[in-house]
DNA sequence: ACCTATTTATAAGC
DNA sequence: TGCTTATAAATAGGT
């Protein structure tokens, strides 16, 4: 787009391939801002220039949180390449200072996450922190609802398969309360005669709503189980 | 450039904002690569879409040289920190393997303050998550508040030293005004004759919202410059 | 830095 | 997502 077409190569005219540098520099900045505004994307971009001067874009003016994304970002396979450990004593010095300086990044972010240390920062970046934040907890927020849902779930489940043994072994009293009476009628010829056993039928899992109130067959505690926890949760 | 105008500002409209984002990340990633062909330049893109999917551009020179390059950028202090370096080569892979598994840890929790990585994670740690980031969130949101009530008393403070001295400058004026006249009078023997200057006072100074308007001893711009700065950031 | 002919990018519509 | 077209933007080459 301009006067004539341009081939896709380095341009070898010094004095033109500045100029052209610096035009399509702040077209390729000014095009990241307008993506990142109108689509609601984050965006980072660093430029370095042919004699090392840097130009960058990001996002909210958090170029630092951006990168770190992009680092956490299927950091699975990093575990793969990261086993070029070091091999001569100037490759360990840099690598250890590397490592010094991605643990002091990584420290500083976490004083910030924990709300300290925020003398320093300014409006806008403290917005961006303060966003982050409420994104991730909100997550977490979500997780851990998931969480407890499955975990009542799994409770019912269980709570459904002892409440049935219950009743087979209730069951199995009577019938065993019936033999034994009706042994006992015929043994000492006194039919009106019975062996108390009521206390085992007599809520044997108090703490779980069991036991007497529980009817066959109808889903009450879905309610009770369900709401009465959850309601805290949702703030 | 396209059938119409648009502007820069988030796509309210979902389909079209995806539409959107797909066309101009194509054509940002295309300028990034052009940049970094015709002018020599070493370019890094990071694009994190609203859902969380990333893409990205670097010139041929890999996307981490770039960003250790950009860390490196302007930090040359950060040699100086590490005054108890290791000295054997035993105790260089020690140390080596003990800032590897301090940096994973570091990531793994901040992976976990993003919001991200909560699989595996209990119910406990779950919540005890959420009460870190949730503190942290309330001191960040507190220190956020002061420093824009800094930002606006200083503001305020300023204003009024504008104020007073335009002010002065006005009454300065309306003296030398009334000294013109008088002796123009005195010259030209004729006494209703007014020298015309009465464009120097009109609003001297125009975007500040101060001259003809401004009341001496009325505080009314405490509410614009409190009402119109905060209403945006509470979101 | 500014100008303008031209090339590109892209918004809207399908 | 892919294609088309009218139009907005970017920019190459010149001053």
């Amino acid at each position: 787009m301009g006067r004539s077409k341009v081939q896709l190569k380095r341009i070898e005219n010094k004095i033109n391939r500045q100029v052209t540098f610096s035009k399509r520099r702040t077209g390729l900045l000014k095009k990241a801002n307008e993506l990142s505004v109108l689509c609601d994307a984050e965006v980072a971009l660093i430029i370095f220039s042919h004699n090392g001067k840097l130009f960058e874009y990001s996002t909210d003016s958090c170029m630092e949180q951006i990168l770190e994304r992009h680092e956490r970002y299927g950091y699975a396979e990093k575990q793969l390449v990261g086993n070029d450990t070091p091999d001569t004593q100037e490759n360990w010095t840099i690598e250890y200072t590397r490592l010094k300086a991605k643990i002091d990044l990584l420290q500083r972010n976490h004083r910030h996450y924990m709300g300290e240390d925020l003398a320093t920062m300014s409006l806008k970046e403290l917005q961006c922190l303060e966003q982050q934040l409420d994104t991730g907890l909100k997550n977490i927020r979500s997780r851990r609802t998931q969480v407890m849902y499955e975990a009542i779930s799994e409770l019912q489940k269980k709570e459904k398969g002892i409440q049935e043994q219950n009743n087979m072994l209730s069951k199995e009293i009577k019938e065993k309360e019936k033999a034994v009476a009706q042994e006992a009628a015929a043994q000492w010829e006194q039919p009106n005669y019975r062996v108390n056993t009521s206390f085992i039928l007599q809520d044997p899992l108090p703490g779980l709503n069991v036991g007497g109130n529980y009817r066959e067959g109808e889903q009450e505690l879905g309610r009770n189980g369900l709401d009465l926890t959850l309601e805290p949760l949702y703030y």
